[in-house]
DNA sequence: TTACAAAACGAACGTTCGTGCTATTTTATG
DNA sequence: CATAAAATAGCACGAACGTTCGTTTTGTAA
């Protein structure tokens, strides 16, 4: 691996937790730049433009979050234990982000802000509903899940709990177990 | 009314729009002082500081709020036909505002940038959220809802399924009758 | 060791930001 | 109608923004 690559990856490492810890727009290059102990010129060099860099950190959140969350709970043969191993691990990457998520950040942020942005920003979050659908049809059809099941709204309902859990984790009213989220799981 | 308040709401409802097709943070002094037809240290000494100006606005919204969802559905005597009324309207509410809600958005910018708006958005948001748990306690109370249902986690999952459904009309997955929401409002 | 390319730097650009001043205009009051 | 007060405008400021430029440092291959 060349030297520009090494330095790319750790100024998009530093890149994601500021950007995770405020917002995709507050992430300045100046800040960044003072953040790894690089000039803003050198630093801008590797993305040429703020939006390249936009970009390039959300393909770096996507590559951690498939690493931390994706990849450690596909290894599970049973649909449904891996789908709950999903929202645990799903429940993790929230909880040690410092109670934050950039995806959801970035979809509330640029969510009427067309652009290439928004575009990676839905596409990503589409893919990633479709995972989950995945794997709700496959809970199905090994009969854990009755077969009367509509896969999609399962998902819509799964998702929003986690956006609401959020919510109120914030609030202080939801506990660091996510039990509300826990006991609504058991519900569906 | 003197014209000082009178030209204060004005600026207060442009504000809004604006605040609400993009956030709180990019409503800026100038862009706003321009779309007003004023100069921005006119504008700006109606509220001495952009702080002030964001805290007014969310003011602002939490009158709109009040008296476009919470007051039509408050002379609803029926409990569950009340609550379904503010579910209705509380639909409207985001569905009017070109598909977005500024709470929400206030929510998530300012989640964890600590402060005054923060304090705010955190307390109107426990506000509202007491109120829907009133309003399904007074439903358990004259038998519409069966008396062990837990009011608190009830109007999490409420709450989730409305940011749910913002989330999904955004991908163009929930359609305009916000079918998903409706069905797993059923379910509940 | 020398030659060349890649990477990082420092300074400056034009703009926009929020926020002070100081006039000037508009409104309300006796 | 005069006058005090309030509202608005004009101008300028320091800082931060993304971006561009020419130069210097660093790494690599001959």
């Amino acid at each position: 691996m060349g030297k520009s690559e090494d330095t790319r990856q750790h100024i998009l490492s530093v890149a994601l937790n500021i950007a995770t810890a405020s917002s995709l727009n507050d992430l300045s290059i100046g800040t960044l730049a003072a953040a790894t102990n690089m000039s803003k010129s050198g630093l801008f060099a590797h993305f040429k433009s703020k939006e390249n860099l936009q970009l390039a950190v959300l393909d770096h959140a996507n590559a951690v979050f498939r690493r931390t969350v994706i990849e450690p709970s596909s290894v599970i043969n049973s649909p449904l234990q891996r789908l709950l191993k999903i929202c645990e691990l799903w429940l993790d990457w929230y909880q040690q982000q410092a109670q934050n998520c950039i995806f959801i950040a970035a979809a509330v942020e640029f969510d009427d802000q067309p652009g290439p942005i928004h575009d990676k920003v839905s596409q990503d979050l589409a893919r990633w509903l479709n995972h989950l659908n995945s794997t709700v049809k496959a809970a199905i059809e090994v009969g854990e899940f009755k077969s009367s099941l509509d896969a999609k709204q399962f998902v819509y309902e799964l998702y929003s709990l986690y956006l609401g859990s959020q919510n109120m984790t914030w609030l202080g009213i939801e506990d660091s177990k996510h039990s509300r989220f826990q006991i609504a799981l058991n519900g569906l």
